[in-house]
DNA sequence: AAACTTAGTTTATTGGATAGACAAACTAAC
DNA sequence: GTTAGTTTGTCTATCCAATAAACTAAGTTT
């Protein structure tokens, strides 16, 4: 095995990816901001900056204001160099997104889903991710990828080894799509693009240890740690809706007792409403707690307390910068606010709570779907780099 | 802010850190195995090398045996250019070790604490590191530093903020000791010392994702995910030991209900065992056990299913390719170990079970000290990178 | 208009990696 | 003993990215 040596090409794609993040970063920049910026010899940064625009990432917008000299040459990131396909692939509905290099969304798509065979699926799944790539406008990079996200364990080969929720087991979806399209497929579970596409373009932008917790059906988990998407061992983790809570507790399907999710998540609320003869789906409980229904809003407060006490978990655990509670369950969140946050300050350790914030997502249902058109954009930078 | 920028001076550490690695790990080679093995130029490690016996990092051995040509000539570390002192600061115990640059131990020393007052405890701190100290033989580097751990909470600036069973309170360790010697000093938790003796000189060698799980008094733990030792937010984190696994159980002093080390510890263990009318530490209940008293190794496999409960919480929260059991609990393996991994199959998610692996810490009480050395050793080598 | 400022390019230099030539030192075959 | 072939490690000329410094361009201030 060659380990990745040093050499001269190596230290201009690192100089080149510093130039461009900056541009990304902090645009409209002169190339005299971006040497400041940088540290980076003028020269060196005019040499990359040409580069870049030979390679159509980055176009010069006109002159800046002048401060008593020259004026500056302002450049930008041509956020429509290229585009990128996401899509959140729900227990029963889909939902699409085609957008630039700077996660703008340029179309969006939903669509119900009722059949959950693997077949059916793609059946559908085919001719929707096709709508939203003929929706793009002409580029030079033209589609740089698709990224998706789906509720249930994937390997890093994108294959679906479980979603109990859609019944499947090993569907090498990556591989179905990557056929297909002949462009390059990113599959990632759900928590984890929706903690992606928060980090990105949601409440925690720039927050570098953080815990999105994804409260549906079930609960998952996405963890952001030093700034970077953690998977476990064999590329899948946080699956903390069976972290334990209570170690007697009722037995779970996932051969464990007491899980999280059996307590906190919209099944569980759903079930405790029914026991009380109330039926509907969460907009029903929603509606009912708005119009002052005492029991349902004790309901909601019950299920606070409920992630209160996994949250004060993950928080010793983790110490984290944040704690960010996303998917539907996030709609609830007056109901829910005071009663998870008093929970979680009377369990957490004192030291961590200092640091901690308790967030609620702030792209609501698209989450998922705009951190998997991110793992897209994400892994075209990354091959640009290495090109 | 100054982002570092890549120069040449980069890629002559990037590749001097390679080659040194490769000597490291597979010594003793010689210019033409690292070449081929770096896929360095032949000239250009011939040149690194040079360097690397300017500065004493590296020897020639001699030559090696020829395979129809010149006979090579081998190449290894000079693992006594510098040595380093690890110590392990218990609530009742003072360890200590020189070790060289390879963690090869050249002197031990133990003592025991009787006070925990921080000005009581640096005197006799002091004269224990100084004898640490005055063993060393005469070498290029000399001291290249020293690293503690101890027992509580340490932020990035080495500053005990609290150590519960020292009671101590934001004590400024590393200062103290760095002005007594005027060499780096290294501060950190006792478990995540351990977590790094363990993975780099013990049965974790190698594993990029573990949890170390320190079962004392307390139980601390260390993670080690992508080969780095991870720290949240503040610089502090795996404080597993207030996972609460039982929501509404006994309080906790830390404020939350149910924390696992009440159930797991050898507090826990001590306090049941009291119960019963059986007095004495641990060395007593393990003597009872090894008598065949049935009560005692009751006592024992109540341990371990507690100690499982809290480890499938983390096998399903992590994914990590191994858990560790280490610190003074790892002694009693043979009376916990076979409930334990019951508890653990049975709870964990079939997914992650494929890859884990129940491991013990094979430094048994010397994890924490060897870490400590080692991290003092890490820290050398980064300054010398960045050199 | 002269003096000063700032932006961006050009030029010569530095320094690390490299390919390929080479000398040294060995083995193997005859 | 001789010759051919192999392997090691060094030497040399070259390449290339970054850089400092000089320079051109294009403004503002007095």
């Amino acid at each position: 095995m060659t380990t990745t040596t040093g050499d001269q090409a190596l230290i201009k794609r690192m100089n080149t990816a510093i130039v461009l993040e900056a541009i990304l970063r902090d645009a409209p920049l002169s190339r005299a901001n971006i040497s400041e910026l940088t540290g980076l010899n003028k020269a060196t940064v005019s040499s990359l900056v040409q580069d870049l625009i030979d390679h159509q990432l980055v176009r010069e917008t006109g002159t800046g204001a002048s401060s008593g000299g020259r004026k500056p040459v302002m450049l930008e990131f041509v956020a429509t160099a290229g585009y990128a396909v996401g899509i959140d692939l729900g227990v029963n509905y889909l939902r699409g997104v085609l957008t630039d290099l700077r996660g703008a969304v340029m179309a969006e798509r939903t669509l119900p889903l009722n059949e959950a065979q693997p077949e059916e699926v793609f059946g559908v799944l085919r001719p929707f991710v096709q709508e939203l790539i003929d929706e793009t406008p002409a580029s030079p990079f033209g589609i740089v990828g698709i990224g998706v996200g789906v509720p249930g364990l994937v390997d890093r080969q994108g294959t679906v080894l479980f979603a109990p929720n859609l019944d499947w087991r090993d569907i090498p979806l990556r591989d179905a799509l990557n056929r297909t399209f002949g462009i390059p497929v990113l599959i990632d579970n759900e928590a984890n693009v929706g903690a992606i596409g928060e980090q990105k373009y949601g409440i925690g932008r720039g927050i570098s240890n953080m815990v999105y917790v994804s409260v549906g059906i079930g609960i998952g988990t996405g963890l952001i740690l030093h700034r970077e998407l953690y998977k476990g061992e064999s590329g899948f983790s946080g699956e903390m809706g069976h972290l334990s809570i209570e170690a007697n507790g009722r037995p779970c399907r996932c051969g464990n007792r007491g899980c999280w999710e059996l307590y906190a998540s919209e099944q569980a609320l759903l079930e405790r409403a029914a026991e009380d003869g109330i039926a509907g789906g969460l907009d029903e409980l929603l509606a009912e707690a708005e119009n002052g229904n005492a029991a349902v809003r004790e309901m909601f407060a019950e299920i606070g307390r409920s992630l209160g006490v996994g949250i004060a978990n993950i928080v010793n655990v983790f110490n984290p910068n944040a704690v960010l509670i996303g998917n539907r369950m996030s709609r609830a969140r007056v109901w829910i606010e005071d009663a998870l946050r008093e929970t979680v300050e009377q369990r957490a350790l004192n030291f961590h709570l200092r640091n901690v914030r308790l967030l609620y997502a702030e792209l609501g249902e698209r989450s998922a779907v705009m951190g998997a058109a991110e793992t897209a954009i994400a892994a075209f930078f990354v091959r640009l780099r290495s090109a």
